[in-house]
DNA sequence: ACCTGTGAAATCGTTCACAGCA
DNA sequence: TGCTGTGAACGATTTCACAGGT
C-alpha cells in the first residue's frame, strides 16, 4: 500500500476497472485475475496491480480478485457510493444535451439545475430540471446541495462563471469551455477541450 | 528540429499557442517571445521552444516570434490549412448538440451529415444537415467525401460504428461513447469519456 | 501452478541552464 | 542585452521480472 499523492492517471483508470468489473459480474464471473482483466480489456497487468496496490491489498495470490468484493472496494475509493448534485452553466445546446445525457444515464449523478443569463430562457425546463438566472447561482447552489458544476458557456465568460460558483462553495468542476482557467487550488477543474481533440485529430489527418 | 515521433501532448499544446497567437494578434502585437507568452498564459517557456523546435526552427534570437508567421506555421503542421468534413453518428441530444455548436463555432470543420438508425430520424435536418439511414454510412462518407467521424451512440453500438466508418475509409474519429474501442493502427481514435472524467472529480470530492 | 505485490529498469515528459546568435 | 535552441538533469509513468503467498 502506497501512501504517496495518487495520480490522476490512476483514478481515471479506477473508473475503468470499474466498468470492466461490472461487465464481468453481469456475466456471472466470481474472481478475476489482473491477467484475465489485462487481457480482455487491453490493459496491463501490472498496472492494474499498481494502481489497485496504491488503496489496499484486494488481492488474494495465488487466485486474483473477488469481483463484488473489489467493485464495492472501487465504488468507495471514488466516492461512488454517494450522490452528487450537478449545476449546469449555460443553457444553450451543450448544456442542454448535457442534461439530457446524465438525466438518462443511471448514475449517482443527478441534475438539478441550469443557469443562463437570457431572459428568455430562465424560468423554463429542460427535461424536468429548471433554468435559473444566473445572478441567482450563489443562492441556488446553496439550496439545492448543488457539489459539482459543469461549465458550458462560451469561452469569454467561462472564467468569471468559475469564479462564481467557487464564491458558492463549489470544489469540483467540469469546463467545457475552449480555454484554460484559473482555479484555487482547492477547487478542482476537469477540462474537456474539444477544439484541442478536433484539431488534434486534423494534425493526425496531415501526416504524410 | 527533431525528428523524432512527435507526441500528442506535443500537438494539443500546438492548439493552445496557436489560440494565445490569435489572442496576442487580434491585441495588434507583432512579435512575442516564449517567455511572454508562458507568463502571460501560464505556460512553461522551455517547454514552447521544445515543442516548436520539433517542427523548425521559427524563432529569432534576441527577438522572439514574429506572430503572423508562427500562426501561419502552426496552422500548417496541424492542417488546419485544409478544411475537413465531419459526420455524426447518432441523432441524439448529443450529436445534435454537436452538430450545433460545429455550426456555429467558425473554423474550418464543418458538419455535413448526422446518422441514426432510427427511423422517424432518417431524412429530418438538423440546423440544415440531413440525418441519413446508418445503413448508408458509406456511400454518404464517399458522396459527402467525409474525413472525420464522431461518435455519438450508446456505448453497446460503438465498436460496431467505427468498424463501419473504418470501411468507409474514415482515419479520424471522436468518440463520445464511454467505452474503449479497438481501431487498426492508421486509425486514429480520440476518447472524449465523460463518466471518466466525473469520477475523477468524484474521488477528488470524497478525498479527506 | 497460479497470481499478487513490488523493487528495479525502461520509457516518456518536463524543466533547467547555458552556449551562441542578433 | 535579450532571446532561441538544446543537451543534461530531473521527475513522472509504465513495464519488467521475480520473490513470496495460496
Amino acid at each position: 500500500m502506497k501512501t504517496e499523492k495518487i495520480s490522476e492517471l490512476t483514478t481515471n483508470r479506477l473508473s475503468v476497472y470499474l466498468r470492466c468489473l461490472n461487465e464481468l459480474s453481469e456475466e456471472g464471473a466470481k474472481t478475476v485475475s489482473s491477467g484475465k482483466l489485462a487481457k480482455r480489456f487491453h490493459l496491463n497487468s501490472a498496472q492494474i496491480r499498481k494502481d489497485l496496490a496504491c488503496f489496499g491489498e484486494f488481492g488474494v495470490r495465488g487466485v486474483g480478485y473477488y469481483i463484488d468484493d473489489l467493485r464495492e472496494q472501487i465504488t468507495k475509493i471514488l466516492g461512488l457510493d454517494k450522490d452528487h448534485r450537478v449545476g449546469i452553466i449555460g443553457a444553450g445546446r451543450l448544456g442542454m444535451a448535457l442534461t439530457d445525457y446524465y438525466g438518462l444515464t443511471q448514475s449517482n449523478f443527478e441534475v438539478v439545475a441550469l443557469f443562463d443569463a437570457d431572459k428568455k430562457k430562465i424560468g423554463s425546463t429542460i427535461g424536468g430540471v429548471e433554468v435559473f438566472d444566473f445572478k441567482k447561482v450563489k443562492q441556488v447552489i446553496k439550496k439545492e446541495k448543488i457539489d459539482v458544476a459543469v461549465i458550458a458557456v462560451p469561452a469569454e465568460y467561462a472564467q468569471k462563471v468559475l469564479e462564481e460558483v467557487s464564491k458558492a462553495g463549489i470544489k469540483a468542476v467540469m469546463n467545457f469551455a475552449p480555454t484554460p482557467l484559473q482555479a484555487s487550488s482547492d477547487v478542482k477543474v476537469k477540462s474537456i477541450d474539444l477544439t484541442i481533440s478536433l484539431e488534434s485529430l486534423s494534425y493526425f489527418l496531415a501526416q504524410p
